[in-house]
RNA sequence: GGGGGAGUCGCAUAGCGGCAAUUGCAACAGACUGUAAAUCUGUCCUCUUCGGAGUUCAUUGGUUCGAGUCCAAUCUCCCCCA
């Protein structure tokens, strides 16, 4: 298990590699759909392989231990045995719930107490717990327990958060290397860098992943209320001290043109719930710009979404077809618009990929940037 | 023909003397970044320099300091009995 690094550009810091895993290989950069719950919402599997071509997935480990729970699980042989899919999986470790539960959930020196966002019952994840329950979901590539830290803290919490993290990190990485795989293939352990938006912080913590990763690095508590040129800066910083032979992801980002801008500062990996989560709610991601197919103005725009699209429902629907869908609550309209930004992700990766190689990612990206933010 | 009931901002509703007027739907926009999200927010009579201003509750007239609310007549619709 290991990453070939292939292309750095010459004009930045993107780089073009692939992440070797027990389920396949990974082309870098590459965008990871978000299936929370053992699914990428909307959207059958065909259409993630053959449509979308996702690569690899995510998974929660937080979710996943609430429902089904550790017990299906494990019988079940592991999350790709029970939902079928046979590409590479990544899981979060619950960091993120950390974050996003704040008002259902306790933090203290051995780890963090939820509160069910089903139930109502307690459930206690440490470092050591959260290694063995995602020993048992079976990810190809599994995360340290953080602390994401919000994004407006100050330095003083975000100190103390970070120093949390880093011992939750050692904690996790004793209990991974204590402990065996389940499945008869191996898992890789990412730790995440943490900081929020504080320059000395990010430095001390990045180095702190460097010095302990012996597979790849995250990079966390991003995108989390801070401004986008500020996010940027801490990418920098962060890659800058990171192991160059290692992929680097950031955990969560973002819009189209985030991921641009963070693939030329040399991130590798991507996850968001925006291209789903946004395309349930109505946004479409399109190289032009973006598109609010619920907007009266798309009811009589018989084009297709996009006749260049891989994906069979981008070029067999028309938008004003797709408004209808959105409009009239249609179950195929969630799907639909899930499928295209999916591929559309997929398809922006991928160039930049292919920028990366052919040696003009920069003047491409900077052209296209502005396009991405446009309102169509 | 007789008796009873009802007319409120696109539709449906609330309202029982101090109201530009409740709620739902629809409509028109916006938000969404390691998913408590097929969710949430705003606008929704007209004009506005966002402080307000002006017109409203079938129609007309009346009572009252004040009427969507009370009274009378008219118009329309629904139900029951002949």
């Amino acid at each position: 298990m290991s990453f070939t690094l292939e292309t750095t550009d010459s004009k930045s810091s993107a780089r073009a590699g692939i992440l070797h895993t027990p389920h396949g290989d990974i082309p870098t950069p590459i965008f990871m759909p978000v299936g929370t719950a053992g699914t990428v919402k909307a959207v059958h599997q065909r259409e993630l392989r053959e449509d979308i071509d996702a690569k690899i997935i995510l998974g929660n480990t937080y979710h996943l231990y609430l429902r089904p729970g550790c017990d299906i699980l494990r019988a079940a042989g592991g999350l790709h045995k029970f939902n079928g899919w046979e590409r590479p999986m990544l899981t979060d470790s619950g960091g993120f719930q950390v974050f996003s539960l704040a008002d259902n959930r306790k933090i203290k020196e051995e780890g963090c107490t939820f509160r069910s966002h089903i139930d109502g019952s307690k459930h206690l994840f440490t470092p050591e717990n959260v290694m063995d329950i995602q020993r048992v979901i079976g990810a190809d590539i599994i995360m340290a327990f953080d602390e994401c830290c919000p994004g407006d803290a100050d330095h003083r919490y975000a100190k103390q958060s970070m120093e949390l993290t880093h011992r939750w990190l050692d904690r996790c990485l004793t209990r991974f290397n204590a402990t065996e795989p389940l499945y008869g293939y191996d898992q890789m352990l990412f730790p995440i860098v943490q900081g929020c938006q504080y320059r000395d912080l990010r430095i001390e913590s990045a180095n702190y992943i460097a010095e302990r990763t012996s597979t790849g690095c995250a990079i966390g508590g991003l995108a989390v209320g801070e401004p986008t040129e500020v996010m940027y800066q801490m990418i920098e910083v962060v890659n800058d001290i990171l192991p160059k032979d290692k992929p680097r992801y950031l955990m969560g980002v973002g819009t189209p043109q985030n991921i641009l801008e963070a693939i030329m500062r040399g991130v590798d990996m991507f996850d968001c719930v925006m291209p789903t989560r946004n395309g349930r709610n109505g946004l479409l991601f399109t190289m032009n710009g973006t598109i609010n197919i619920k907007n009266k103005k798309w009811e009589d725009c018989f084009e297709p979404i996009d006749a260049e699209s891989p994906a069979e429902a981008d070029r067999v629907y028309t938008l004003a077809y797709l408004h209808h869908l959105i409009r009239a609550e249609e179950i195929l309209g969630l799907q639909v618009c899930s499928i295209h930004n999916l591929t559309f992700y997929l398809r922006l990766v991928g160039e930049a990929r292919r920028h990366i190689i052919e040696g003009d990612y920069c003047e491409w990206a900077s052209k296209l940037i502005p396009q991405l933010g446009k309102r169509l």
